[in-house]
DNA sequence: CTAAGACCTCAACTAATGTTGAGGTCAAGC
DNA sequence: GCTTGACCTCAACATTAGTTGAGGTCTTAG
């Protein structure tokens, strides 16, 4: 723990902001190399969290909730302030666009579920006439390489 | 081309069917290894497709849009009556099943921008207050693995 | 009949999001 | 001051959904 019950000092362990994130530490590793997430270091070279590094990690987890890939979530982070700790105006900044991606993405399902619940009505699928075999909306342009969502 | 200009005939070569369906010839061919989809041979090991093939390609890039994973679209097409072309109303009956996944995905995303919308008026991001950090309903309970969801 | 284009297999690579393990170091309580 | 648990780095592996390339074969139009 980091010293005195895990928290009420200044910075917290890697194992700290894992054991209350609830983020592996591996995971935390992971994100600290893609650049969202950093750390001071001991003179031993162990990591060393700021307190806020709670409110990031909260930020990322919540962002992968919404279906934000972490290259996404790594720029919207680096538009915080550098050098002054982050607000809750700052955060809820983020949080607004992220509210819109969530809003066209349950608009593009739902338009999808119009579509589907038509073509099930004919059982047709057909690539020249179904709605979903000639998308006019945003879903399926992306091709069909890695996957962006996740639940 | 599938002799006399491309399809009019009983088979499809792997290149019609990709032309015809907009899924790459590679893909196709993944398909297979995945058991989504097989084909007849010929005397010098090319492949055949039947007509349906293609509608059950169709059903796939249909799943994929949904969101559901190339192992579960292969669960529902093992479900198809074997050694009859399946009717429409055989594909309507696996549509059926995700539009109600549609449906739940739908709903799970609409409590996660309730929640969102709530947490932006505190910028809270709390591990202990915040709905979106003790999710109650099933987003995000699947752990951190490879993604599900796709565009 | 032959040449061009379509097709074949197999292995390696991509991308995102991590986990797992090996081999070694730090820090803290007794 | 030593031992034990937490930490470090780096490399390899897992998963999903394919693509790309090498090296070779089939089919078909002319």
């Amino acid at each position: 723990m980091g010293q005195i019950g895990g928290g009420r000092h200044a910075t917290l362990t890697v194992g700290d902001l894992a054991a209350r994130s609830g983020v592996a530490v591996s995971a935390l590793h992971f994100y600290e190399r893609k650049g969202l997430l950093d750390s001071e270091r001991t003179s031993g070279n162990q990591r060393r969290y700021r307190r806020d590094a709670l409110r990031r990690v909260a930020f990322i987890r919540v962002s992968q909730r919404v279906g934000i890939p972490l290259a996404d979530i790594r720029t919207a982070l680096a538009s915080l302030p550098e050098e002054r700790t982050p607000t809750k105006a700052d955060w809820a900044r983020l949080s607004r666009v992220w509210r819109e991606e969530l809003d066209e993405r349950i608009a593009a399902l739902e338009h999808l579920r119009n579509d589907l619940t038509g073509c099930i009505g004919c059982g047709c699928l057909s690539l020249r006439t179904c709605a979903l075999q000639n998308p006019d909306d945003q879903l399926g342009e992306g091709g069909i390489g890695p996957r962006r969502w996740q639940d």
